[in-house]
Formats: C-alpha cells, structure tokens, sequence
DNA sequence: GACATTCAATAAATTAATCTGATTGAGACA
DNA sequence: TGTCTCAATCAGATTAATTTATTGAATGTC
C-alpha cells in the first residue's frame, strides 16, 4: 500500500549505522541480524533509487543523499518521539482538558472549589467550566463538547437515552432576606407571610424558579398572589438586589455562604416547606472517557456528593445502555439560567 | 524490531479517516480494504494502548489521544514529503516537483501560461497547479504542501508570520459585455449606465467581488442598486453567460484575451473609475526550497510581474524571519473562490 | 414497524514482508 | 599469502499485513 518511499525502522536503521559506523554494530546496536540491516538499506535505496552509502571498502560512508536522508530522518525520529512523549503526558494527566459542563448555580458556586482540589493534584490539565443552560449543557455532553456535567435541571426527554444520569446530590433553596427586614429575626416564617414579601427572582423558565414554584404550590401556597419586584437572570444581581432592601428572594444555600458568614444577607425558612431539587451528574457512555475525567469523577466528585452517590456511579456504569448512535444536531440554542 | 508505537502507514490512515470521517471513505481512498483499515486502527490503538476513535456508531469520531496523534502525524507526514522532495531535488535538478498554489483566475489565465513556459526550459520537473480560496491556498504554503502560490486575496492574518508575501503584480477588472449589448458600442460607459444593467457576479465572499464593491463604492456608485441577475462561482460560467446576452460581467483582463480576440465578448471601462486588486507571490520561507521552485521564480515569475516585482523579491528574501516554530493546524477550510 | 442499506468488526485464508542462519566474496592488515 | 572482518547473498522460516466473506449494529425508508 505504501506510497512512502521509507518507513521509521528503515529511518533507524540508517541513524544507527551512521552512528556505529558500521552495519554489523548497527544490527547489533538495535538486536537484529546483520543481513536484516543489510536488505533494509537496500530497500531503501531502491525505493528512493539514490545509494545512501559507499561501499567501496568495508566501512560505511554515506554519500550525499545518505546525508540528506539523514539529517531530515533525525528531524522525523524526534517528532515521532515528541508524539510519544505527548501521548504519554496525556495518559498521565500530565497533559490533556477536562471540560466540565454546569448550570450557572453550581457553576458559580460549587464547581470552582472542585476545580481548585483538581488542579491541586493534577496542576498539568487544563481545566474547562461551561456555564450554560441545563439544555444547553445536555447538548454539549452528548456530543461530546463536554465531558461530565452537574446540572439542576430535567435533561430534555430526547437526549436521555444518550446519556448516563446519575444522582449526585441536593441543593437546598432557601430564603433570603435583607438583615434590615423585620422577618428576618425570625428563623421560619410562616406561609402567610409569603405574600407580604417583594420577590426577586430569576426568569419563569429557570429550573429554580420551577422547583420553588412547584414545591410552594404542592404545599398549598398561592404562589400566583407573589408580588413579583423583578426579574433578574443572574444570581448574583439577585442577592445585590436583596443585600440593598429591594426584596426577598429563593437561592441555593452554596450561593450565600459567605455572605451569611458576613452577616450581610439573612436565610430563612419556611414553615413546614423544604425546597429541594436533584443535582445531576451527566455524562456520554458512548464516548471515549478520558483520564481526566475519570480521576475528576472518582476522586474530586465524591467529596462533595450526597451519600449513596459512589454506588450509584457503579451501579449506573455497570447497566450500560445499549450503545445508540448520535446523530442529531441541537438548532435552538437557548439561554436559560439554571 | 520495531520501538516505534507506530509506523508512517497507520498515521496515513489515521489521517486519511479523520479527513474522510469514515473508516470504509478512507479505505477507498487509500485504495486498501476496509478491514486493512480497521486492523491497523487496532494495531495502532493496542501499540499506544490508547483508544483514537469513539465507535458510539457507525460514525468514527476521534478521541482527544486520536487528536493529539493526527496532528502529531500530519506534521511527521508532511516532514517525510518534505524529504522525499529534497532526495528527488538532489538527484537531479531536471527531475522533480514543483507545486504551485493559485487561486481561481490567477490559476485558470495566468498560471498555465507560466506553467508552459517553465515546462519548454525544465520538461523533466513535473508541475502540479492546486487551485483553491486564497484561505486555503495560504495554509497550504504554510504547512509546506505548496512551494509558491499566487493569490489575489489577503492573507489570512494569523498566516502572516509565516509566509513571505511580495507584491507580484496587478489585476485589472474590466466590465464585459455581449457583443449585441446596445453599450458595447461605447469604449468607456458613464455610472449611471452601471444600473441599467444586469449583473452576473461570484459569491459575495469573493476577493474579487469585493475588490470591485470597495472600488465602486469608492467612486461614489451605489452598488446596492445594482441589479444581480445571477451569482455563479466559476469564471467561466460567468463568461459563457455573458456571451450568452444574459447580463454584464466584471472579470479579470487576463480571463477574456481568447474571447476579445475571437470577437464573441466585449470589454469596457467605467468612466474614471479603474478597478485594481493586488497579486501576491507567497512562500514559506522556513521550508527547504527545491531548485524547481527556486528556477520559476527567478526566471519565470519576472515575465509576467509588474516592474519592482524582483527587487522586492530579493529584498525579502533576505529579510529573513526569525524561524518560528508552526503549531496550529486548519480546523475549517473553506470553499470560497478567490 | 419491517426492510433494505451502509458501515465497522471479525474470521479464515492468502500473500507479502522481514528476519535468521549459513555461506560467500571482497577489502584490510600482518 | 593467509587471516580476519565486514557486507552481500541465498534459502527457509516466521511474522505481519491484506483480502474476501461474513456478521452485527445503526440508519434511513416506505
């Protein structure tokens, strides 16, 4: 098949005799016999019709075009151990990228302590954080665009057969308020006041707000009699919003540890209420796992998960689905929060 | 014998899947079996012991190791080209290659006059003319799969410090016209003419219809009143449909000798407006330089360039770059025509 | 949902390439 | 001239690579 006019052993047989300066020492530098060096030199001269070597006593002289085939073969050996060495590097994280998908919840606030213990132990990979909608990030895992995912949200129905979704963990939604605001002394508050308070919350489409809603309304709460102040797409501008006395609004608890620790926002309770939804783990069984990603999962991820989490990642690797093939492409991209 | 994980054969075949993006398209291309392919692919993977393709499907799609190895090896393969041309250069200064690279009018009118030039002095070099945008084109000389190329349009800026780009000469544009149109009578026609006629142009994206919109709009003719019977991608089909009396045309000088002479085309000039672009001579100047490429263009080139053209050559040539070490590759190329 | 298609993996058989061991012939040196 | 070493050559064996044919999975079509 070989349109090439010389392959890398013939490449090394030559940088080896000329270096011993002769064919026996070669072969025997490199643990074949002499006739092996012998015919693969003459392969090689008459693939590139050119004699590489005078032979007009017993030691070896290269002839120009020996030279010349020598000097650019060295160039081409070393690449070809570059290339090695690359991918040895990228089999021991030495070297490689970890993308890391995530809704912007997680994304803001948890994913970046992960990442900091990561890069603790494998400081040579570089690591990537994609925020974006759940969908969004759904889309990128399946094809490929993204390694693992922590999401918030419901995968779109179309893309769980490619996928493997596992539970990772809870994220508690908690209320927050001004320090200033008179509720805020209390540590729960009961439902009624619910509606006295200004809202500030997050896009009607976001998980959260679906999750609150849902779980308010499964507790008998009118959610629709909400004085809505505003709406606001990111979380931070939220808790500004509430820091400054503009209202109150529904966070995850991981968003407002250090401003609590500050004594600048207040959380609370509702009586009777605990809102909570599903942190997800998402990942594309059907493609290759890199070790980065595999080290992430194993030994960064579990730190951080809910009980139960390690078997569950067994438990789901080992059910492996069917293989199904990939082959949609996402359109709309949208640009919804969490 | 071998230490080497993988032999010049398998990074061809890797290269020739990842461009065909299926292991059966390679196959053929490579004119082996389909399982020759698979196998190797095998080989290669339990060598590196490192999966290259996720098999999700029937698509084959590359792993981050497969990634890394392609670009590794299209960088070893191109460095084998390389060597090959240099051995063939050495043995005989008529033998060889020459490779030169153009865009479409430049490669259509100019070049194969050049082409049968050089061929009555070197009959024993063969030339091959490889036409493409000047995008692609420019990747080509940078990564050494062209000697010299002759382009109409701009470098593409992240190429620039690695080419050496010499003003090589001018290109007029001329308005042509079907012999019986009623303005093929007039020498030169006034704007107000221009929207009377239909146009038959290329694509917007191309060098040369956006030389003549900046040149028009320039002189103070709105372009955009122009009324565009039909975009076609190929001089000549534009030329032919011309003749054929179904619109006006702006086109090189240098594409219409043969039809000014037979009589079937008109040309014409617009009233104090000239229509220029610029042609480039690009090379690489960090590759090896074969004696062929070296003989065209110290005495081929001269013939058609404009006065200046040679002492800019030497001029920067001797201005020699800094060797910079080339590490990117060409994700998307392109179809757009000159 | 059944059918035909296409692609990649596998199996078995064939062919090609490469290696080895033994031998021969050609310089180098005493 | 004889001896020694090296490289070339030959025949046989081994290994590697390729081909044809087949299977199974995934897609697309009606």
């Amino acid at each position: 098949m070989s349109d090439l006019p010389f392959t890398l052993d013939q490449l090394r047989i030559l940088k080896a005799i000329a270096a011993e300066g002769s064919f026996k020492r070669a072969a025997d530098s490199l643990y074949v016999s002499q006739p092996a060096v012998s015919l693969q030199i003459q392969n090689l001269e008459r693939q590139l019709d050119v004699p590489l070597f005078d032979r007009g006593g017993r030691r070896a002289q290269l002839t120009e075009a020996g030279h010349l085939l020598l000097s650019y073969g060295e160039k081409i050996l070393s690449l070809c151990q570059e290339t090695c060495r690359a991918l040895e590097d990228l089999q021991n994280l030495q070297g490689g990228t970890l993308i890391i998908g995530a809704s912007q919840t997680t994304g803001t606030y948890l994913l970046p302590r992960m990442i900091g213990i990561f890069r603790q132990k494998y400081p040579d990979v570089a690591v990537q954080l994609h925020v974006h909608s759940t969908r969004r990030t759904a889309w990128s895992v399946v094809n490929g665009q993204v390694d693992i995912a922590i999401i918030g949200g419901e995968v779109p129905a179309e893309l769980i057969e490619y996928l493997e979704i596992v539970p990772y963990s809870e994220d508690e939604l908690v209320l927050i308020l001004p320090i200033s605001h008179p509720l805020a002394k209390l540590d729960k508050i009961n439902k009624e006041d619910l509606y006295k308070l200004q809202f500030i919350t997050l896009d009607s489409q976001s998980t959260i707000r679906k999750v609150i809603e849902h779980v308010l309304v499964m507790a008998n709460i009118d959610t629709r009699r909400f004085k809505i102040e505003m709406e606001l797409n990111s979380i931070e501008a939220i808790k500004n919003a509430v820091q400054a006395g503009l209202g109150a609004a529904f966070v995850s608890n991981t968003a407002i540890i250090k401003e609590l620790q500050m004594g600048i926002l207040h959380s609370t309770h509702i009586e009777d209420v605990n809102i909570e939804r599903n942190l997800w783990l998402i990942y594309n069984p059907n493609r290759y796992r890199s070790k980065a990603a595999e080290a992430f999962s194993t030994e960064v991820l579990p730190q951080f998960a809910s009980t139960g989490f390690k078997d569950n990642l067994l438990k789901s690797s080992s059910q492996k689905l069917a293989a199904k093939k990939m082959d949609i492409s996402m359109y709309n991209t949208d640009n919804i929060i969490d």
